[in-house]
RNA sequence: GCACCCAUAGUUUAACGGAUAAAACACCAGAUUCCGGUUCUGGGGCUGGGGGUUCGAUUCCCUCUGGGUGUACCA
């Protein structure tokens, strides 16, 4: 379906033509002045200078032409210039029922040209405990993922593992330290690798942190991690095996954590999986000539006569001949052009990455790893902050793993709605789950992601309020209504949306006739904050509705299964952005 | 040093260059209630300072102040 913004637009912009004024005049906007109008053209200043006359003798004009138009309530040219309009209640409630008739999507069109979009985020490190840093990435990302498939985007998102570089060589060291009998660590070994770990999830956890300080005292023990990578990444036999040990334990945890936030990756694939495809992108950089050495490391420059700001050269190698992060993500790159051949890649990183991933891009660009008009977006978030406005932490001050965040805010939510009402216990655990994460994803994905948040629990759990939970509790009244509604009676086939009667409910309606606008700018802008904000508002209309109309008390049974219409409308509308933000609607709450 | 980002009500956040800057929480008042705790209604209060562009600026430009971040061999 148009936009209905497009529509009203339309019948605008003839009448400016009608009297003489070019149509680019015509523009219409949402009003933002809901008490004067619903939406209002301020054309008519513009061209006022065009023309040569005052503005509202223009604005007077064009609200005399469109007066005789069914569209419109009401057209009122008011004091400078404004152009302010009132839909017809009658035709807004038509365009509802086209919005209704299209039960999936109602009526938002998929994009023109979808094309293929690969999303990197999450960016796990292997052997360690998702902490409350991955937390935004995940979310976001995976929110984006949804709201561009939602559009018709062939969507494909990387989970983009850590599991390359010295920590690989630590845990390796620490492991030979503990069980040098191990077959892994025989050179001369030439046979099976068992299939079996020789480690647990727990234990890898705790080897890695044990590992790492270890090195930063044990100059020896470092040196030999630092080996241990080297001949890692050399193809040594035995350590390949046991990362590949390594990585399975660590993934399929990984996993299950992911699975907990409602967030999944289409690829698994992590930094080693781009190792191979760095010798012959290095050459073929040297040989096309761009990339040369600079004070003993191998780099690209990648400044731009219009650059504000300096931007060092890309560096591919470091000077002892290693690859570092730089290396690898354009690596990453490569087969992702080679094997996908994405339109465009968005990296949902921490915006302190900015420079690099500029570095990055350029590099790509200017050697050909990707072509000129893909497309290389830099989706930068702020910290998520505790209440004192410092990066949160546990009480203890160390950094707090997200596992033990999520069971703190579903414990809290469980004591919530235990509260409220008796449940089965069972029950109100899996209820308390389902809110909890609207809590923690609608609180994050609410705030614009480049934006640093405050991170409050209390405020974030709360049913009143811009919240989650707020979300989800009109959902759940909906459901309430409608169920109790079908144990009486069957809506009848005849049955649609009538026009407003009330403004509350016609306020209800303009609410709900922004959804398909909303959601395109809202991935045109790659802002699931937009989608927060509409839902929050369409979740007040509707209350605002609910408390003043008596639904399943109303005698007239058309007038009723209308509303009846109109609140499954308003559910559907929400339910497709609650997934678009990846979180869900128990039945009961 | 240089550069980038941010600055909006007591607090947390909104606002294609448009009218009286919006909401939530907190606060105050009134109503409501087996409850000082629930719910409803109403209210006060905001664009960091100074310039500029514009008919019109929270929005664009300059400058100052304050905060954050980044500045090639970590990721």
């Amino acid at each position: 379906m148009e936009k209905l913004r497009n529509l009203i637009g339309k019948e605008v912009e003839e009448a400016f033509e009608k009297n003489g004024y070019e149509r680019k005049y015509g523009k219409v906007t949402l009003s933002n002045r809901p008490d004067l109008c619903e939406y209002q053209c301020n054309g008519a200043m513009a061209a006022a200078r065009e023309y040569k006359c005052a503005p509202f003798m223009i604005s007077d004009k064009i609200a005399e032409s469109l007066r005789e138009n069914p569209m419109f309530e009401s057209a009122e040219s008011v004091k400078p210039g404004f152009l302010n309009l009132k839909l017809d209640t009658e035709y807004l409630a038509g365009y509802l029922r086209g919005m209704a008739a299209d039960t999936e999507r109602l009526g938002c069109e998929t994009c023109r040209d979808p094309k293929t979009i690969m999303i990197d985020y999450g960016g796990p490190n292997v052997a360690k405990p998702l902490h409350v840093g991955h937390l935004r990435s995940a979310i976001i990302g995976e929110s984006i993922k949804r709201i561009g498939r939602f559009m018709g985007h062939t969507m494909i998102g990387d989970v983009h593992l850590g599991d390359w570089g010295l920590q690989m060589g630590l845990i390796i060291t620490e492991l030979k330290e503990r069980k040098p009998e191990l077959v892994y660590f025989k050179e001369d070994y030439t046979g099976e690798y068992p299939k079996e770990a020789p480690f647990t999830i727990s234990e890898l956890e705790e080897i890695y942190p044990t590992a790492s300080a270890k090195s930063k005292e044990d100059e020896a023990f470092k040196e030999a991690a630092m080996q241990a990578t080297y001949e890692l990444q050399h193809g040594r036999q035995g350590y390949e095996a046991l990362l590949s040990h390594i990585l399975n334990v660590s993934v399929s945890d990984l996993k299950r954590n992911y699975e907990n936030l409602n967030v999944s990756f289409e690829l698994w694939k992590g930094e080693s999986d781009a190792q191979p495809y760095i010798p012959d992108m290095v050459q073929k950089m040297k040989d096309d000539g761009y990339a040369y050495i600079s004070e003993g490391a191998l780099v690209v420059d990648v400044k731009e006569d219009s650059d504000t700001k300096e931007i060092p050269p890309c560096m591919i190698l470091k000077s002892d001949g290693a690859s570092l992060y730089n290396t690898t993500d354009l690596a990453t790159i490569v087969w992702r052009m080679q094997d996908y051949h994405p339109d465009e890649i968005i990296y949902v990183v921490d915006k302190r990455q900015e420079l690099y991933f500029t570095q990055v891009f350029r590099c790509a660009k200017k050697t050909g790893l990707v072509e000129p008009e893909t497309g290389l977006k830099f989706l930068g978030f702020g910290t998520m902050n505790g209440k004192d406005g410092k990066p949160f932490k546990t009480r203890e001050g160390g950094v707090m793993r997200l596992e033990y965040l999520v069971n703190e805010i579903n414990e809290e939510m469980y004591k919530k709605i235990s509260d409220n009402h008796t449940v089965q216990e069972e029950e109100g655990r899996r209820t308390a789950r389902i809110v909890a994460l609207s809590a923690i994803k609608y609180g994050d994905l609410s705030n614009q992601a480049a934006k640093d948040y405050i991170f409050d629990v209390e405020r974030f759990t709360s049913f009143e309020g811009n919240t989650g939970p707020y979300i989800l509790y009109t959902i759940v009244r909906i459901k309430s209504i409608l169920k109790k509604y079908q144990a009486e009676k069957t809506l009848p086939e005849s049955a649609q949306i009538l026009a407003a009667h009330s403004d509350s409910e016609k306020a209800l309606m303009l609410e709900i006739s922004k959804f398909n606008s909303m959601m395109e700018s809202a991935f045109m802008d790659t802002a699931p904050h937009k989608v927060c904000a509409y839902i929050y508002d369409l979740a007040n209309a509707f209350n605002h509705f609910y408390h003043e109309t008596k639904i399943l008390a109303e005698p007239d049974e058309t007038v009723q299964a209308g509303y009846i219409c109109l609140l499954w409308l308003t559910k559907r509308a929400l339910e497709i952005c609650i997934d678009v933000l990846g979180f869900e609607a128990p039945d009961k709450m």
